[in-house]
DNA sequence: GCTGGAATTGACCGGTTGGTCAACTCCCCT
DNA sequence: AGGGGAGTTGACCAACCGGTCAATTCCAGC
């Protein structure tokens, strides 16, 4: 394996890895076969297994790349940020942003999630961006910005907010990403009963009264 | 269809159906094939087609059962309450309940909103809970109980919230499902910035130092 | 003990799957 | 110009898939 790559070979490399991240998203990891994607690229099966191990490495690999991608945007975003509030609402924005921008990636989460297989690598960035929240949400508590709950159970509680809203935007949305971050935003803070006065003391919360035009009435 | 069933027949039904759950959530339902289902009970293949249309078919009718015994449950729970902010407790609390007792269920659901095939029957159950949900905050709102959000969105945050964190109590899990219950509450209600202080008058909110013992540190 | 529908069997089918491989072309480097 | 590794082809393979069905057994009601 590691095989030497001409800038050619990068390129369809990367082809390859585009068609199977469309047919996954769209289709689903096994109904997707590999004659599939490369049928969508136009080349033999043989080019697959030039490029990939198998069907599940790329799969694995295409995962990865994805968390790997979310958490850099997440720290590029917040990197210049002190306050620990606005680094937990930089990092809530960004992976709104992040997932509303790649809501392929998003369903292939969705599935990963799913299935023992891939679980694993899963959790394992779940629970990356978990404690990184957390510890920003450990730091507020200390400093008496916050209530003091567990930081590790609200920081799950934040990313839960973030995946379903983004996903009802995904199947409803018409509206701008930056308003769903703040819907989140206010939720994640607030809560249902939260206070519609910010009491934390950081200015740029959003306003309460935000209704998305893409909430749907059923 | 709809085939006349003697009681030996409905009780190989629903083992059969047992079976197929258990593998489902266990291996994915693309890995789990229609020889594993009926080895696993013991009978031959001819057996399946006999009490189900097709595999798929089957899984629809475990999704939509599922889906209805969640709801039944809820309104079970919420049945004698007439304040909405504690129907809205009550049915996430039931809906906590439900899902750290049912992980098999819970796996199904998470896989069948990842695939187009399953996905609609998902999001129909999906927006019954949220709607329902909708319906109660509306009333909160209305009544001046909580800050004038949209509803929907808020119903979502809840769903999100829920899902999200008895997934980390079913991977992490070892306390008092209760417990997960008050947690789950209390973030929905307060989210991470929320006062301490309960503001909507009613008294039986948990307390805000919950802090279970399946909260892992990274 | 006969009858008829419920229940069960497992060989069988056409199609598909992930993966292999010998053969071949392409193209850069010397 | 020719050597050699990168890139490509598509026939091929064994295994497996969901689903069918003629044949057989089981058993309750008469």
């Amino acid at each position: 394996m590691a095989r030497q790559l001409t800038s050619k070979g990068r390129q369809r490399r990367s082809q390859l890895i585009n068609q199977a991240t469309r047919r996954f998203a769209s289709d689903g990891y096994h109904p997707t076969s590999v004659a599939d994607i490369v049928g969508g690229v136009g080349v033999g099966k043989g080019v697959f297994y030039w490029y990939f191990e198998s069907k599940e490495q790329l799969f694995l690999e295409i995962l990865r790349d994805a968390q790997k991608d979310l958490r850099r945007c997440q720290r590029n975003s917040t990197a210049d940020l002190t306050d620990p509030v606005d680094r937990i609402e930089g990092g809530i924005r960004a992976g709104v942003i992040w997932m509303v921008g790649n809501p392929d990636l998003r369903r292939l989460f969705e599935f990963a999630r799913s299935e023992d297989t891939f679980a694993k690598a899963m959790k394992v960035g779940e629970a990356t961006l978990v404690s990184d929240a957390a510890q920003h949400l450990r730091i507020a508590i200390d400093a008496g910005r916050i209530p003091d709950r567990d930081p590790q159970a609200l920081a799950h509680g934040i990313l839960g907010v973030t995946n379903q809203l983004t996903m009802a935007y995904m199947d409803h949305g018409d509206g701008d990403p930056a308003e769903v971050g703040d819907l989140v935003v206010s939720i994640c803070r607030n809560g249902f009963a939260g206070l519609s006065d910010d009491l934390t003391g950081d200015s740029n919360s959003p306003a309460m009264t935000v209704k998305p035009t893409w909430s749907r009435s059923v």
